[in-house]
DNA sequence: GGACAGGTGCGGT
DNA sequence: ACCGCACCTGTC
C-alpha cells in the first residue's frame, strides 16, 4: 500500500490527537510510526505531523479535506468562542485543534448507538468486530457495513460482536432505516431532525445530538453526557435539570453550540484532569 | 470482584 | 410529562 500526500493543513487550528480522542470519532488507530490512521466508511486516511503541518496521506483527498471541516475559519470561531467568558476562552485555548468531523450519517447512527452507557475502549471493540463481520473489503481494512448489510443481519450477530442489550436496537433501526430516505434530513431544522431521530430504538437526546453534530453538521446542538454533566455542575450551575442542560446551553452558545461542547467536554476530560487552576 | 462506562427504554406515577 | 430502574460486557 502506497499512499500519496493528499494535503497539508497548518497544525495550529487543526492537532491530530485533540481531533480524534474528543469522542467524536471510534474507527482510529496509532500506527508503529506514530502516525494515526483514520477510517471512515470505506475510506482511509494516514496523519503525521511535518514541522508546523498536520500532512494527510489518502487516496481521497477531497473526501477528507471535507472530513476534517477544514473549509471552516476556525481562528475566527475561537475568537468568537473565547470571548464569552474566561472559562470558554481557558476550554477554546485548550482544544483550539480540535475539529467538529463530517462523519457518514449511517456510521453515526449505527456507532452512536453503541455508544451508549458504554465506555470508549469497548465501542471501539464492538464497532471493529461489527465491520469485520458485515463490512466490505477495501484495500485498507474493512469498510464500515451498508444498511442493507445491518438490515440482512440476525439480532444474534450483534449479540455475538459483544454489543449487549444494544443488539436489538441496531436490529430494529437498521431494518426502519431500510424504508427511510436519509436525504430527507436535509430539509428539516435541527428541532425536526432530532425528533424523528429519538423515533428509532436506540436513539435518545444525547445519541440524536451526536448523530446531528457529527453526521449532518448541524452545529447548533449540544450533546449533554456525564461528563458535560460535570462541566454544567462545576461552572454553570443554575438549578436545571438534567433533561434541560442541552437546552440551556444551546440558549447560551446558538450556532457555536456544538463546537463548545467539544471543547467543554475535552477540557474536562482532559484538561481538568491534572487539576490546574481553572477559571471559574 | 464490584463499580463504572460519553444513556435508553420501559413501566409506574 | 416526569421519575426510577434494569441493562450487556470489557476494563480499571
Amino acid at each position: 500500500m502506497n499512499l500519496p500526500i493528499a494535503f497539508k493543513y497548518p497544525k495550529e487550528y487543526f492537532n491530530i490527537q485533540d481531533t480524534l480522542e474528543c469522542g467524536q470519532i471510534f474507527r482510529y488507530k496509532v500506527l508503529p510510526s506514530g502516525a494515526y490512521a483514520v477510517f471512515s466508511q470505506d475510506k482511509y486516511a494516514e496523519l503525521y505531523y511535518d514541522g508546523d503541518d498536520v500532512v494527510v496521506k489518502t487516496d481521497d483527498g477531497k473526501y477528507f479535506w471535507h472530513f476534517f471541516d477544514l473549509d471552516e475559519d476556525y481562528a475566527a470561531k475561537v475568537k468568537r468562542i473565547s470571548a464569552i467568558s474566561p472559562l470558554m476562552k481557558q476550554a477554546a485555548e485548550f482544544g483550539k485543534g480540535v475539529r467538529i468531523l463530517n462523519q457518514d450519517l449511517t456510521e453515526m447512527i449505527f456507532s452512536f448507538i453503541i455508544s451508549a452507557n458504554n465506555n470508549i475502549k469497548r465501542i471501539q471493540l464492538i464497532i471493529e468486530r461489527l465491520c469485520n463481520a458485515l463490512g466490505e473489503d477495501t484495500p485498507y481494512g474493512k469498510a464500515f457495513p451498508s444498511i442493507n448489510a445491518m438490515a440482512n443481519a440476525s439480532v444474534e450477530l450483534f449479540t455475538l460482536i459483544g454489543a449487549g442489550y444494544r443488539d436489538r436496537y441496531l436490529y430494529e433501526t437498521a431494518n426502519a432505516l431500510l424504508y427511510f430516505d436519509l436525504s430527507a434530513f436535509d430539509l428539516m431544522d435541527s428541532g425536526q431532525a432530532r425528533k424523528q431521530l429519538l423515533a428509532f430504538k436506540g436513539i435518545g437526546p444525547k445519541v440524536a445530538d451526536c448523530i446531528m453534530l457529527f453526521g449532518l453538521k448541524r452545529g447548533d446542538v449540544f450533546p449533554v453526557d456525564t461528563w458535560i454533566k460535570k462541566v454544567y455542575h462545576n461552572y454553570f450551575e443554575q438549578g436545571h435539570k438534567d433533561a434541560d442542560i442541552s437546552r440551556f446551553f444551546c440558549d447560551l452558545f446558538g450556532s457555536d453550540a456544538g463546537l463548545c461542547q467539544q471543547y467543554l467536554f475535552y477540557f474536562e476530560r482532559k484538561y481538568r484532569q491534572s487539576e490546574v487552576n481553572i477559571v471559574k
